[in-house]
DNA sequence: CAAATGACGGGGT
DNA sequence: AACCCCGCCATTT
């Protein structure tokens, strides 16, 4: 599909459990380099009862978007912290969390690789 | 059409 | 850490 939120969302969905990326990174694994705010706006759309992990979505260096007192920032926090990732600071560690996506195609990875050796 | 508005990003103070 | 500013982009005023 060539829908830009439908692509994001692909992306959203493979972060597993526990880690964790940022907002322009998720727009740049899903082809929309420079749309970080379009990531924003895709998930801030989503259905009450949907199963996408949109709290594995964090701003720039491991920020947490949502200022103090907004009721998602807790929900984000609290949900974070159910699978072993620290929010309470209202940052996460993306030494320890970030998720680095695999590329989509691997057999075209490893042939570029080798292009370069 | 100009200005304001964001679940953003990066830099500077 | 807390702000402020500006660049960026899609939408809404």
């Amino acid at each position: 599909m060539n829908d830009p939120a439908v692509r994001i969302l692909a992306v959203v969905e493979r972060i597993p459990r526990g880690k964790v990326t940022t907002y322009g990174a998720v727009a740049a694994r899903a082809g929309l380099p420079r749309r970080a705010r379009l990531v924003g706006r895709v998930l801030s759309d989503l259905p009450a009862g949907s199963t996408v992990p949109w709290h594995r979505v964090v701003a720039a260096g491991g920020r947490i978007a949502f200022p103090q007192g907004a009721m998602a920032r807790q929900e984000q926090i609290e949900r974070l912290g159910r699978e072993g990732v620290v929010a309470s600071t209202g940052r996460v560690n993306l030494r320890l969390h970030g998720w680095q996506s695999p590329p989509e195609d691997l057999d075209r990875w490893l042939w570029e690789i080798g292009d370069e050796n």
